[in-house]
DNA sequence: CAGCGGACTACACAACCGTGTAGCGTCCTG
DNA sequence: CAGGACGCTACACGGTTGTGTAGTCCGCTG
């Protein structure tokens, strides 16, 4: 049940990549520093420079291991999911990111770990082709749209984390907070806002309105 | 239709304020620098400190200012909606956010600006307030708990605005990002991703597994 | 055993940043 | 008109940061 092995995770390198994952977590990449990452990873801030270059390689290499950890972590909670161990999609791609996600939604916010994003929405995307197959009625729109703002959406919520936390009153990284949210998510995903009715009328407001101010 | 006077706005002080806005916006407070700012705004770097005293009040000088101005906004907004010359709430509250968006969103992801954060809670409770009266059948759970989650989930969208214009291929400060976002985001709000079967089922796993595992 | 490459460290450097201080001009006021 | 408050600048300081360099230790190989 734990995470996977790989032999590399006992090497420095592998410390170090660590220890730079939790500080651009903890504080972003800028206010990150190379001593600081050295120190925590317990190696001299030369090494750091000595595996991965530069400050920006080293963030790279962090969300490129990332990507793979990802991919990996989701295959496997895909066939766990297919077993019959795991009940449902969102508790899947839920498990996959949980262990990473403070670093995932930092470098999502700053702009980073782009492939990571085109991965999940990806991922979605496949979800709403089942999805649109069921529903056949809600196929008005391209699916990959669709998908990518469902993707930012549902990101929102863990990044503005500390937000909802205040907000709620409840520390979302303990189970508590989690089972909150997790009955208001479901919610908010099996309660629409807008009507088709309304969506239709509002939808046509706003083609009027491109009609009548193309500049 | 221009943006309020305030006849303070043609003091140094506040080409410092705009010009901090914009670099926070653009490279994030860390790696935002007063000398940068002070250039930015043609005044000495000493000026910023004169002014503000330090970098963090500056900050904060800016998510002051901006909660004023989106009040504001919003209010106005609010005023126009009632005179029957803006079609909707959320065109209303869009308007108000959108000057500065980009500033706000990125203030956000990095922690900050709570005040605005749950003043856009308080409006949209509100605003289901509403909603729950006309739909009594999605009072389930608190209206507050609720309207913090949709906040956060709109929220996602323009805080990975550049992940989201990579995906759809088109730069959604545009007009025509614009529109395409707004059809989708109509699609999103009028299409529930879970039957009300399906959340029950959902949600009494849930309660399930919490009595099943309550450590 | 010689030697060679890679892991690793210690140290130095140049740049930059936030902050502090001293001082100049100007406008307002009593 | 004296004088002080205020807007504003110039400059320096200490600290930190990313990066560069030289060198040590160790295990492997021929």
């Amino acid at each position: 049940m734990a995470t996977a092995p790989d032999p590399e995770d006992l090497t420095a390198r592998a410390r170090i990549r660590d220890a730079a994952m939790r500080h651009f977590a903890d504080h972003g990449f800028a206010k990150a520093t190379i001593r600081g990452i050295a120190e925590t990873a317990g190696v001299s801030s030369g090494l750091v420079r000595h595996h991965f270059g530069s400050k920006q390689a080293l963030r790279d290499a962090c969300d490129e291991w990332l990507v793979r950890a990802v991919r990996r972590l989701n295959d496997q909670a895909t066939a766990d999911m297919r077993a019959g161990q795991i009940s449902n999609y969102v508790a899947a791609a839920r498990a996959s990111m949980l262990p990473h996600s403070r670093y995932l939604t930092r470098s999502l916010a700053e702009g980073g770990a782009g492939a990571l994003f085109d991965e999940m929405v990806g991922m979605t995307t496949e979800w709403l082709a089942d999805y649109v197959r069921a529903n056949p009625e809600a196929s008005e729109v391209d699916p990959r749209h669709w998908a990518a703002v469902i993707t930012a959406m549902a990101l929102g919520v863990p990044i503005l984390f500390p937000h909802l936390s205040r907000v709620l009153d409840v520390d979302l990284t303990t189970s508590e907070g989690d089972l909150l949210l997790s009955r208001t998510l479901l919610h908010v995903y099996s309660n629409p806002l807008l009507t088709r009715q309304e969506a239709a009328r509002l939808r046509a407001g706003l083609e009027e309105q491109e009609r009548g101010e193309p500049r």
